[in-house]
DNA sequence: CGCATAATCAAACGAACGTATGAAAATGTC
DNA sequence: GACATTTTCATACGTTCGTTTGATTATGCG
């Protein structure tokens, strides 16, 4: 078999665990009984916990980064010749993870997770590796859509952005439970288009410093 | 002495180790050892780790509400009968955690996690006795000074504000790191007003849904 | 002072942790 | 079918964990 058994159980198995309690609070037992796995398989087949962890995450973060290029690359194609519109190229970042955290809850909450868990080198690395040069070309891309906010100003609004649905992908419950909500299953489509709404207002705002530069 | 001294360094060095390592991966030793204290010092005061969590949260999260109620009533009572500005009410709701955030980075980081690790009945009890009555004031206040945006997408756009703040005030150094910004320093006041900027106009945006309300 | 209460301390408990080991079983190849 | 390799398995090792205990010291107060 090309494609082991008991490896894929051990990464679903790692990815629920890990967005649930925690790289700390996910305990290499739990996640082989939960795979129907041996103790010993993670050591066996990753090295180490940490070896699971790592491959969790790549296994779906290049499809996300190949989504957001590929939808960035279809905009600015449709565009012909002009820069895409904000709207055009934000949904492009969004839609994907969107979409992922509709397909896969379990990464998007570990994704979530792992933005806050920074004391790991090892997801710094990865982060780096897999997402941070796709973002500077999404940042240049917005810089000529929105040519009159400044690109320090762009580059800060980019993470509002990733706050904003990293935010409301990881933890829907809780808002329900403020919102009171009835409509408890989000959409990915009506989400994302939510986001695009909030974002791309928000990333055109003019900005109002004061001139404060140092 | 009416403050025990131990007591407020071991809620010190436990915001600390929390907020760095996560609930899971700061032990009682590192934080009783950090804090100067004995071992057993943290069963003594509060029980056990989790109420020593409790009283860590506890003690600044109130702060933040009362900051944010504070600026609501004055925006409303400075508006004189009509309704306060967007931006002077996300701005209530904003610049509080901000400042807290500048004067205490590990609280910031640790509420940041604390979204994050759901688990803890704990943290949702908390949340929804600290946080959630102010948040459905603010909503209310937004209804009334954007009548335009339907109360729903005010309830969805105020937690994309949470998540930008979230977000941004928890690990600026991965922000400065893809930035590449030397502004190596975020003075509160310029972030409140990113923050404000961004989310007053996200918060105005007109809502592009193609009615398909179900 | 004398005494009750509060706080600190060193030491130890059982449990759970990640990992290592060597034998057993399964698998692929000739 | 025999052999080499890969994969599973039960088991054990050494640590570290949160908590408990009982003695000891400090503190508040009449």
């Amino acid at each position: 078999m090309s494609t082991p058994l008991t490896r894929e159980k051990l990464l679903d198995s790692a990815e629920h665990m890990f967005a649930r309690r925690g790289f700390d609070g996910a305990s290499v037992r739990d996640i082989t009984a939960d795979a129907g796995s041996n103790l010993g398989s993670v050591n066996y087949h990753f090295g180490d916990k940490q070896g699971l962890l790592r491959e969790v995450i790549l296994r779906r973060a290049k499809r996300i980064v190949e989504g957001r290029d590929a939808m960035l690359a279809l905009a600015v194609e449709a565009a012909g010749g002009k820069a895409p519109t904000v709207r055009a190229i934000l949904e492009a970042f969004i839609a994907p993870t969107v979409n992922m955290a509709g397909e896969h809850p379990d990464f998007a909450a570990l994704m979530s997770r792992m933005h806050y868990e920074g004391r790991f080198a090892l997801v710094g690395e990865v982060f780096e590796r897999a997402f941070h040069k796709s973002l500077r070309a999404f940042v240049a891309e917005l810089a000529k859509a929105a040519p009159t906010v400044p690109e320090d100003e762009i580059k800060w609004r980019i993470f509002f952005t990733v706050g904003a649905f990293v935010f409301v992908t990881i933890n829907p419950r809780m808002i329900f439970t403020v919102t009171r909500s009835d409509a408890a299953k989000p959409d990915p489509r009506a989400l994302t288009r939510r986001l695009v709404d909030f974002c791309a207002a928000g990333m055109q705002a003019p900005a109002s410093c004061k001139g404060v530069r140092k």
